[in-house]
Order: C-alpha cells, then sequence, then structure tokens
DNA sequence: AATGTCCGCAACCGCCTGGAT
DNA sequence: GATCCAGGCGGTTGCGGACAT
C-alpha cells in the first residue's frame, strides 16, 4: 500500500521511501539533529523535499514509535480525548506516546466510516420493523396523512400546521418535538434546510435555506394529498404503499420555493397535542 | 482462478502559525 | 508593522492488499 515513488518537475523524489532512503534519513538525523528540514535532505544525501523528510521522520522513523493496531485502552482515549478537543490531531497524539497524529487521524476517519454504516444498516432494519409495527399513536395519526416515515431512517414527520415551511421530525417513534426548515427543490423534493435537526439550537437561522449533502430527509416527499391530484402533479406512487420508493415527485411552483401543497391542513397540531 | 470492491494507511497538499528580520 | 519562511497541522488522495463474488 504505498504509493510508487516518481520524479517532479524540480526533480523531488516523491510516493513511497526506500530503505536506503530511510537509513541516509534516520543516520542523519540521529547524528545531527533536524536543525533545518529544508536543508537537511541535501546534506543527508536525499532527493526529497524537507517536508516529506520531516513526514517520514515524524510518522515512520523517530524513535519510540508503535506500530500496529490501537489497543482497547487507546480507543477509548482517543474517544475521549476527540470528545474533549476534537479533531487537533496533535494534542490527541501527545497524550499517547508512541502514537502520531497521522495514525490517530487514519485511525478515526475508519473508526467514523465504521459507525456510519453500522448505524446505517441498524436504521435499515429500525424502519422496516417500524413499518411493520407503527405504534398505535401514529398509526392513527397516519390515517390523516399528515404523517409519514422517513424512508431512510425511523422518524416520523409530521407536516406542520401553522407555517408553510416547516415540518416537524421524531426520533424513536415519539411526537416529534423539534421542528425544522424545509425547502423545496426545482425537482419538488423537499429537502432540510439546517443541517442537522437534533443539533439545532432553540434559534433557527431561516436565512440558510441550503443543504444539499444531509441525506436523511432527501427522498423524502408527500404523497397521499387528497387535494392533489396524482395524475396532475406528477405523483410515480404511494408512499404508504411503497416505503421503500424514493422517487416521488411533488408539484412544485418555481415562484415559491415552498410548495403550496403542504398548507392545507391548518389543525392538525391542535388536534394532536 | 479471475475479477471486482472495499479498506487501511502512507504520503501529499495547502493552509496556518509564529519567529526572525 | 510588514514580509518572509520553516515548521506544523488537518484534510485528502490513491495505491495495493484483503476480502467477496
Amino acid at each position: 500500500m504505498v504509493r510508487p515513488c516518481f520524479f517532479d518537475n524540480n526533480g523531488m523524489k516523491k510516493g513511497a521511501w526506500s530503505n536506503v532512503e530511510d537509513d541516509k534519513l534516520r543516520a542523519y538525523v540521529l547524528r545531527y539533529g533536524h536543525w533545518n528540514w529544508r536543508m537537511l535532505p541535501k546534506y543527508a544525501g536525499l532527493a526529497r523535499c524537507g517536508k516529506s523528510c520531516r513526514l517520514r521522520w515524524v510518522n515512520y522513523l523517530k524513535p519510540g514509535l508503535k506500530r500496529g493496531n490501537f489497543t482497547k485502552e487507546e480507543e477509548n482515549f482517543i474517544m475521549e480525548l476527540h470528545n474533549q478537543l476534537g479533531n487537533k490531531w496533535s494534542a490527541i497524539a501527545a497524550n499517547l506516546p508512541g502514537r502520531t497524529d497521522n495514525e490517530i487521524k487514519n485511525y478515526w476517519h475508519t473508526h467514523k466510516k465504521r459507525c456510519n454504516k453500522r448505524k446505517e444498516a441498524a436504521t435499515q432494519v429500525e424502519v422496516a420493523q417500524t413499518i411493520e409495527n407503527p405504534p398505535s399513536e401514529i398509526e392513527t395519526l397516519k390515517e390523516s396523512e399528515n404523517l409519514m416515515l422517513s424512508p431512510n431512517t425511523a422518524n416520523w414527520i409530521a407536516r406542520d400546521t401553522t407555517s408553510l415551511d416547516l415540518i416537524s421530525v421524531s426520533q424513536d417513534n415519539s411526537w416529534p418535538e423539534t421542528f425544522l426548515p424545509i425547502t423545496c427543490t426545482s425537482q419538488g423534493n423537499m429537502l432540510p434546510a439546517v443541517p442537522d435537526p437534533f443539533e439545532l439550537s432553540s434559534e433557527l437561522n431561516f436565512s440558510e435555506l441550503s443543504c444539499p449533502d444531509f441525506s436523511m430527509l432527501s427522498d423524502l416527499h408527500w404523497v397521499g394529498d387528497d387535494s392533489v391530484n396524482s395524475s396532475d402533479y406528477g405523483f410515480l406512487g404511494n408512499f404508504w404503499n411503497e416505503p421503500n420508493e424514493t422517487n416521488y415527485l411533488l408539484p412544485v411552483e418555481e415562484a415559491n420555493p415552498f410548495s403550496p401543497y403542504i398548507s392545507y391542513f391548518d389543525d392538525f397540531m391542535v388536534n394532536v397535542s
């Protein structure tokens, strides 16, 4: 898993380090120290840039570096420190003797990826179970067609009654408590207008009405609206009948970022709260 | 056995910081 | 105070081994 080496336009070698280069760098630094990384490769007889030498030394050649997998204790410590410090890899590494910031950063990214995958898989199961056995209160509300289940998460989505541009999102089948603004794409897709509804402060910033990469609600589209003729407005299916369908379309008026067809249900929240 | 896909990690890149001038 | 530059940092890339089909 090493990059093949090559020479750039300045004659500097790039890519994987050979054993001979490692030996030269190690020998030089151990004997003379790294008094100037930029000048060092010249004196050490290396066709590398100073930065490359420093990185190789710090991440690979420096004595005392541990290699191999992180122990459980180290993993826990990284979690703890990341909670405190965020992405301050060098600060985290300073607390883990023998580990480099690069190593910790790599570990964190793969760990995050693994967690996301697990979460995604768990959510799929949860969605399937929730569709199969909806809680009774939600089952009732569903009838009103103001409530539906996100196909990507197990969150129930309720239409808001007092405003055109709010919907509610619930977690864990509890009644929705969080409101978030949504926007409507030119294709008629509903998108959340804030990055993460569960991290909202009490004060929403309604000026930030775009969130292209928030996937949670990106496939959500209102369907089953009695007052809209589906053939007129291009519905491709029914959300309740086809929970896995992700290609529903919603009629949209270009002039209004929020579709008028989500405003029909004025008493909804009053009825249930 | 061949092929495709995923994943880990070394290395690169660009930006930031702080000390020297 | 302005500029330069080395060192440091965090984000990203891309190769190749491991694993799945």
